[in-house]
DNA sequence: ATTACATATGAATAATAATTCATATAAAGC
DNA sequence: GCTTTATATGAATTATTATTCATATGTAAT
């Protein structure tokens, strides 16, 4: 593993770029929900999202608290809402189409 | 692959989720390079960094232009420079001391 | 048109990460 | 303490992604 840069960002960045965790996020703007309505939403297992959502966990990108028997995920807005916005920015500047992002050579 | 949001961030978070092409952004950080400038300086083969520069241009997260023999390498400082100002702002208040985060339980 | 230098590409291998399944732990009510 | 419901965990399998190596392409100079 390299130092610097790399060192802050690489666990970050993996921790965001996998789909069922980007659609757990994307659930999760909506409002704190549980393991089980996680995964009633989305349409997977359980243990699937238990093991994606320790994963955003440890990147501090989630927060939980225990409700009874539930545990509550709830999203860190802070970071995820700042991260989102230039994410949306990006891609509306040079994916417009939305589908593959043309790369212009010069 | 999931829709919405996962769509639009997958490929970008994958791009940034890397060692070797967050070693590479760090060194255009500091200024354009060529394909060798950056292996040389990473200590890596220049085909490997072709590849992950291949990635980062796919992504616009980097630009390029041929000059001679040479083609230059440049980083969109745009995007990158808010997307780290929020990856350092997150990592300082959730990891001041630079290696792992303690994740609160409650 | 031949050579040297710079970069790109494809395909094989190696490395890493994700998902699944079986099972363990935890909380709450009876 | 037993049962039910909710979540977590570990290990095996599967899938994805990176790297390497050999080679091809592109540019410029002689």
């Amino acid at each position: 593993m390299k130092k610097g840069l790399s060192q802050i960002c690489y666990k970050f960045f993996s921790c965001l770029s996998n789909p069922t965790r980007l659609a757990a996020i994307e659930k999760l703007i909506e409002k704190p929900m549980s393991v089980n309505e996680i995964a009633n939403a989305l349409g997977e297992e359980q243990s699937m999202i238990s093991h994606n959502l320790k994963t955003l966990l440890e990147c501090n990108l989630i927060t939980s608290n225990r409700l009874g028997k539930k545990r509550i995920y709830s999203l860190n807005t802070e970071t995820m809402e700042a991260l989102l916005k230039i994410v949306k920015n990006h891609a509306k500047k040079y994916c417009p189409k939305g589908g593959k992002c043309p790369v212009k050579e010069d």
